[in-house]
DNA sequence: CGAGGGTTTGAAGTGCATCAAATAGTGTGG
DNA sequence: CCACACTATTTGATGCACTTCAAACCCTCG
């Protein structure tokens, strides 16, 4: 019960829930589930009937849909402090796609009505509400120029510069935050094709890759490899430093 | 002005400005702007400084940005009833992309101060905002979808089932809205590919092709061929029917 | 009629996917 | 701590889809 309080003062920081009413926060506190869930567990599929939403903890979730033949598209990938599935608010209370973790994570759920509740009494939330989706909606454009502009060993460079903290100066060391072959379809390519480009993008740009860890020599060669084909300037802010 | 008054009075039937405060619609009505186009002549460039939003009238615009060697990427065409410009209240007052007129067109513009305070002061307009970005949101899930898990043929009669009217039996005709060119890169492929690209679909589902003319014989063989690959069953809705 | 843009066709190249197989890495039970 | 099983990753070979470059065609409009 300690930890879920925590847990809650936590979230109750972020730029959404700051808007919240004392009220709403007292309930998401008093209704929050906090439950673990193993690598591969399925928490919603789609279409299914939404009764609550939920925000990350700790882990990695995957959010996709997937045609007959089982075939997936990857819409987002998400950790720490990401929520997701309150758009079913907005969709006749059906989840628009199905969530999976995909490593062992901790994830809180919260009713929906909370939310429906919120958006529709306190004006201020309902705005920050707003501004939170519209950070999406540029995130998404942002998507869909990479998918279109870039190819294989550039969206790879992209997503690692994203990964990276800009700040800093000199050598820069990463760690994948899951499977390769992950990376590879939340990018929109096959495991070997990330292979591959991932070799192309070393002998491009001098990183150097152990596993999954990447080290970067020089980001400048590295932003001026990937950005070519985007058409934000370097840095291609990460949406995502807001988390909700 | 009495045509003005007109066109505010069909826009403030929308879902969105349905939810506008009389006061607001006043405001609207006052302020409003009609200017006619002609094509190829752009609106505003991506980052510059907004104090605006638009209604479409009558015409087609296109929105897209563009890296430095000038390749566009097509963030969407829009035509009759479409707002934009709008989402820059939530970009620090800076258009997100660059918005040419494809065809002589009639394009309303008004301050978006307005719609600022609208949202601030009026809490069911602001809900109304929200389920309209939802909306949007949703539909550019599904665009990265349909680019990530179809081929050139069925994005074509994927696009070709949106204009079609669904509820209507038997043969059906379409004309392209705008130049196949367009269509190409709103698909994200070049012109080439779109031709060769409509005659395969012509091939598997028995269309035929005029000029920009298109006759759907037998609707079903197209959303067969099209939506094999996508995870919405037909009919894949167009979501852009609610307008705004 | 002739100019110019839009559209189609052809030929060749590129990038990514696919299938198959080898290799590396990880966790398990002995 | 090792051997085994299993999964993740890499590598190779091949094919397909789309792009690119070039040229022809077509349509419209002055």
């Amino acid at each position: 019960m300690d930890i879920k309080k925590q847990i809650i003062d936590r979230i109750a920081e972020n730029h959404l829930f700051r808007s919240g009413s004392p009220a709403f926060k007292e309930k998401l506190e008093k209704e929050a589930n906090l439950t673990r869930i193993h690598k591969g567990q399925v928490l919603f599929i789609a279409q299914e009937d939404a009764d609550k939403f939920y925000i990350i903890h700790t882990g990695w979730v995957k959010l996709f849909r997937e045609t007959f033949d089982g075939t997936q598209a990857i819409i987002d990938i998400l950790s720490q402090n990401h929520m997701f599935g309150e758009t079913s608010i907005f969709e006749d209370d059906a989840y628009p796609f199905s969530a999976e973790a995909i490593e062992p994570s901790e994830i809180i759920s919260f009713p929906l009505s909370l939310l429906k509740n919120e958006i529709e009494n306190n004006p201020a939330f309902s705005i920050a509400m707003l501004s939170s989706m519209a950070r999406y909606r540029k995130q998404q454009d942002l998507e869909i120029e990479h998918r279109t502009l870039q190819n294989a060993p550039q969206r790879i460079g992209c997503f690692l510069l994203r990964l990276a903290n800009q700040e800093h100066k000199g050598p820069i060391t990463i760690h994948l935050p899951y499977d390769k072959t992950l990376v590879a379809s939340r990018l929109g390519m096959q495991p070997e094709t990330f292979s591959r480009a991932l070799s192309k993008l070393k002998d491009a740009t001098g990183i150097s890759v152990k596993g999954s860890t990447i080290e970067i020599n020089n980001l400048s060669d590295l932003s001026g490899f990937s950005c070519a084909a985007c058409s934000s300037e370097f840095p291609c802010q990460d949406l995502k430093k807001e988390t909700v």
